[in-house]
DNA sequence: CAAACTAGTGCCTAATTGCCACCAGGGACC
DNA sequence: GGTCCCTGGTGGCAATTAGGCACTAGTTTG
């Protein structure tokens, strides 16, 4: 098969690295639930600059993952709504984002356990 | 809900980042396939260096989605493989993955369309 | 007349990634 | 017995990327 994931030069290499990049889970999420528009969008999106959100738009915009609509009224708005092939994506990132939230506090846990471990010294049988 | 990826402060947002960062898809998705040692991983994610494959595994076993076995052979032996929680993230990825591979053309399409337009000046209805 | 809202852009710094060399402890070659 | 290879790493430095903060510009509101 030409497009293999694990091939270093198969540009959908690229694709992955794109959609599980920082804040595409949560943009793709957001613009789930309906279109919206930048300012909509930077407060869902807690946290993130104006930078990386307009970034992060432009670059699923140009993926053909949403539609950017201007439409020149008062104080202008500006709305982004998923297109057919960003709504193929969805599915599989709001499992990752309900693994995430599902599974965090083992994840916690296992962090914990390996801090504590990791500064009394090598194991006794498997050292590092 | 406490557990909101959207919430700035939320710690499964850091999980949802450590989840959808760059190798973490391919190096789970290559232990999903069974155990494998540090060099078969290396050669399997094209591209990846020794020192970002150690990184990666490290995240991974300190979340506690990999174990790290040593075996003291001859010329010494680490074997990597997905713990219970680890197996309860293959999916999503694997998902993930399938989508990148899957849609790459049409991707690849709307990057064309959308790098050819945007020289060719301002739309006449919606200017940028 | 100043403030805030709209959707951005630009500069500079901080964090991340990647490349390359090096390490150690053996085995095999010659 | 010196040198090369194997194993699985570590550490330094450069380049890429992410993020914070300031600024734009037109309109509206206090």
């Amino acid at each position: 098969m030409i497009r293999d994931v694990y091939r270093k030069m198969c540009p959908c290499r690229d694709l992955l690295d794109m959609v599980a990049s920082k804040w595409t889970a949560l943009a793709i999420g957001a613009l789930e639930e309906g279109p919206k528009r930048f300012g909509e969008l930077k407060r869902r999106l807690e946290g993130i600059s104006q930078k990386m959100l307009t970034q992060t738009l432009r670059t699923l915009e140009r993926d053909g993952l949403v539609t950017r609509t201007v439409y020149p009224s008062v104080p202008l708005r500006v709305e982004y709504e998923l297109t057919e092939l960003g709504r193929s994506v969805t599915e599989p990132l709001a499992a990752l984002r309900s693994w995430a939230q599902q599974n965090y506090e083992s994840v916690a846990e296992a962090r914990e356990t390996f801090d504590n471990a990791e500064p009394l010294g090598l194991e006794p049988a498997t050292a590092r």
